[in-house]
DNA sequence: TCTGGGGTCCTAGGACCC
DNA sequence: TCTGGGGTCCTAGGACCC
């Protein structure tokens, strides 16, 4: 006994894309893409004639001349997913959003109120497209990777169950991209083992498996192939990080232009924090050379923080420490990321000495915050002092660990 | 495929502690 | 002073997803 088909992955199809089709009624059975330099969505018109996500815009438009080229309008797609996400949320509680189009809804247990899986499923399709005006694919398994699977394969504009007893006739001959987890990288090491369907990567000794693949991607990769997916949804998670980048193209960019977009990044991400009421600990820059080559650079602090000035002086801190890199390689892309968040409330209070917070720039010494520290906190805290950043160049503010 | 922007998770080495 | 094992944290990089 396997348990029963409960699991349902929801997908929004060609989600951009359809919201534009939906707003603007000219664009409907027409190919639409969405984005300029590059594709972020297209439409199933668009697709027939060979536009993919992430293509270059140029291509997009020689694949497919006649394609009506939209600007992303992210507040109308913001809206329209709260709109979807509501009617998820309101035929179960146990809903699992993994991006702004998709999610993952655990309907076990509502069969005497609501009916079957199936039952439900398509009448979630039915209020989605009746109520936001949008077409949404659903899969329905025991699993959330076959309910995955299910969708995808079910699209576009469809509803496809697979029932516990059918799952490895469904899963094994599909090709081993479909793996959740199999990318470009993962699929060609599996090709030249000369395996190119989930069926036969199943056949491997999981131990096999794992040599190839190292130990948690291959223990994982080989139990989905083996229809064994332990993972519940789960809807209480919360945001890991959160980030924003830049993309340079590839002029050349001074120290100084690079400084004031870095600013705008970060002061961004500080209002982004704030407004969740969520503090970080780890400022991470993000850096992409003009050979495409990627670099990340991170300092973790022993206070959490959500003051744009702390996190800014951090983010220069880093950036200062890159700009011999930087002026060597040429730089295309620049960004930078908050983790280690946790909620503000959870946070110790801060104690950061308004006034005092040191970069480089404003050349305050750090005596001279040493002895605020022993005004404010007693001569105690000195000894107790964390300085926060000592590499040369900067130096953050300088807190007390506790009261 | 001459390359956006937002994320997740894993690995590996080094520092540091017991 | 040397040697050992185990654990946690930090940093950097990489694969992958939508």
């Amino acid at each position: 006994m396997r348990g029963e088909a409960t699991v349902l992955h929801a997908d929004l199809d060609a989600f951009y894309a359809s919201v534009e089709q939906r707003d603007h009624p000219a664009l409907r059975g027409r190919p639409v893409i969405v984005g300029g330099g590059v594709v972020l969505a297209a439409s199933y018109e668009a697709k027939a004639r060979g536009v993919r996500t992430a293509m270059n815009g140029r291509q997009a438009r020689e694949a497919c001349p006649d394609a009506v080229v939209v600007p992303p309008r992210m507040e109308a797609y913001s809206e329209a997913s709260r709109a979807v996400f509501a009617i998820f949320r309101d035929t179960t509680p146990y809903v699992e959003g993994l991006s702004i189009d998709e999610a993952f809804l655990e309907v076990g247990g509502l069969r005497r109120i609501a009916g079957s899986p199936e039952q439900i499923a398509a009448r979630l399709r039915a209020r989605v497209l009746a109520e936001v005006g949008l077409a949404v694919s659903v899969g329905v398994a025991r699993t959330k990777f076959l309910a995955k699977v299910a969708s995808a394969v079910s699209k576009p504009d469809g509803l496809l169950v697979v029932e516990p007893d059918d799952e490895a006739a469904f899963l094994h001959p599909l090709p081993v991209e479909r793996l959740w987890g199999v990318g470009a990288v993962t699929a060609a090491k599996l090709h030249a083992l000369g395996i190119h369907t989930v069926g036969e990567f199943a056949e491997l000794e999981a131990a096999t498996a794992e040599r190839v693949l190292g130990r948690a991607a291959g223990t994982h990769l080989h139990a989905l192939s083996r229809l064994r997916d332990p993972r519940p949804v789960r809807s209480t998670q919360r945001r890991g990080s959160i980030g924003s980048q830049r993309a340079l193209g590839r002029s050349p960019r001074t120290a100084d232009e690079l400084d004031v977009i870095l600013t705008e990044i970060v002061d961004r991400l500080g209002r982004r924090l704030r407004d969740r009421d969520r503090v970080c600990r780890t400022v991470t820059l993000r850096l992409r050379f003009a050979d495409y080559a990627k670099a990340s650079r991170s300092r973790t602090l022993r206070v959490p923080t959500a003051r744009t000035e702390v996190v800014r002086s951090v983010a220069r801190g880093l950036l200062d420490a890159a700009m011999r890199e930087i002026t060597a390689r040429g730089v295309t892309l620049i960004g930078a990321s908050l983790s280690k968040l946790d909620h503000a409330d959870a946070a110790p209070t801060e104690l950061a000495l308004d006034g005092l917070s040191l970069n480089g720039e404003d050349g305050t010494r750090l005596d001279t915050v040493m002895d605020a520290v022993r005004d404010r906190f007693g001569a105690d805290a000195v000894g107790r002092a964390v300085q926060l950043g000592r590499d040369g160049g900067w130096s953050a503010p300088i807190l007390p660990e506790h009261e």
